[in-house]
DNA sequence: CCCTTTTATAGTCAACCTGACTGTAAAAGG
DNA sequence: CCTTTTACAGTCAGGTTGACTATAAAAGGG
């Protein structure tokens, strides 16, 4: 801060943006709102707000998620800071850098427009164009990140229930990378993972759909994958 | 932006944070600067100054860079948010939400105290403590990053100058990691990944001190480490 | 009620990667 | 000249991964 004693400093608005992701029927869908007023009205839009003069962003953010997914108890989510965008003209109206955050949900809660939001809706990720400011862009990196973060943190849990099988757990790593993963592969390595998954006790099984019943599992107490779960790298870069 | 249209917003001062790092005879080194005035008169601070209306906060941590560091081109350099601060009372003078930057320097020239601080210097890292404001904190997230880097990406040449051994590409993770590497194995792993390093075509050697002259690199067009090169899993987690 | 489809789970096998280690070469310093 | 230091080549066993086969247990359709 050597220019803090001495420039003149200018107001800034200080937003935060919310790039929130779900699984529905195993398809990545991300929350959007559609834009009330000018400028980009009808547009849809990331959930946000300003943040508060009490606040943190986080603490912002964390609030406006409650009022936009309509959940009454958020302290156990997955929220995390992306990255602060702080380009002028991001707004036309006046000079906003704004703290992105991503968050994710393990169930879907049909989104009611809570707060002040015209209307919150889940749209598959890849299928809402020409977004809100640079929200397209917020978006795409947001979910460029929970696709890094899958390889070498216990992340994909955050999306699942309380109790999920192993299938659903790789219905995460499929709808984020966008690939196919060997099922036995994947099981051995998750299980293989200490403190990934921890089977639930009781003779627990799960009827979802068709084939043979699941065991149930539940999130374990590692943060960290080791080694990681790597996607595979798409080509070898040329020398 | 839901709030965006409703609540009345209260501005903010945006300032940047720099947590730059270099390598000094194989010890990683963090820039400081020293506060002139309250508060945290005389205290240890990391670089950094307010983003200017025209200005994104990477072009304000760019020009904060070299202003601070005295070097005439920091267009080279690596630059890289790191996250955003922005608790109340992270200022006690105001309300100041900082984007903190992370830098990389392959050479240390001696710190100017360029800008308006009293004095710049390179402080090796974990010397210093009590940092002004948060800045302890973001120094440490700042190294925790970049360590956290040098696994899956090709990071470790930006410490490095344009033509290095790869003796010296090993002090940069040793440095960083705090742990020795094994000299043949960190080789092969190196060579092995395309893309990391080329060699230089002529017949170029470089004597910088004692044994047998080592084969001279460049940092190659790769930007990400496919394997990674992970740090030890430091204990297996128990269930 | 049988048969097909779907999913879970067990297991095999070869290729690859890694960590630990040995050996040789080429310089500097005493 | 001998020791120390660093670079570099190479070996070897164990672990991990990708590809693949096989079996079990459910649902759905005829």
């Amino acid at each position: 801060m050597s220019g803090y004693d001495r420039h003149a400093y200018e107001p800034f608005a200080v937003t935060v943006d919310l790039a929130v992701f779900t699984l529905r029927a195993g398809v990545l869908h991300g929350l959007l709102v559609e834009r009330g007023e000018e400028p980009y009205a009808g547009r849809w839009a990331l959930p946000g707000g300003f943040v508060r003069p009490d606040e943190s962003a986080e603490t912002a953010a964390r609030r406006e998620l409650a009022e936009e997914t309509g959940l009454t108890d958020v302290s156990g989510l997955h929220l995390e800071q992306l990255r602060t965008y702080s380009e002028p003209g991001r707004d036309p109206r006046m000079r906003v850098v704004s703290v992105a955050f991503t968050a994710l949900l393990p169930d879907a809660p049909e989104a009611r427009g809570g707060g002040d939001a015209a209307q919150a809706r889940w749209i598959p990720y890849g299928s809402a164009r020409a977004l809100a400011f640079d929200h397209d862009r917020i978006l795409a990196d947001a979910r460029e990140r929970v696709g890094a973060k899958l390889e070498y943190s216990c992340l994909a849990t955050a999306f699942c229930p309380p109790e999920f099988t192993l299938g659903e757990l790789r219905q995460v790593y499929e709808a984020v990378w966008g690939t196919p993963l060997d099922r036995p592969n994947f099981r051995r390595k998750v299980l293989a993972t200490p403190g990934f998954v921890e089977p639930v006790p009781g003779a627990a099984r799960l009827t979802g759909g068709r084939g043979k019943p699941a065991a149930l599992y539940r999130a374990g107490p590692a943060a960290a994958l080791h080694p990681p779960l790597l996607r595979t790298p798409r080509e070898g870069r040329p020398a």
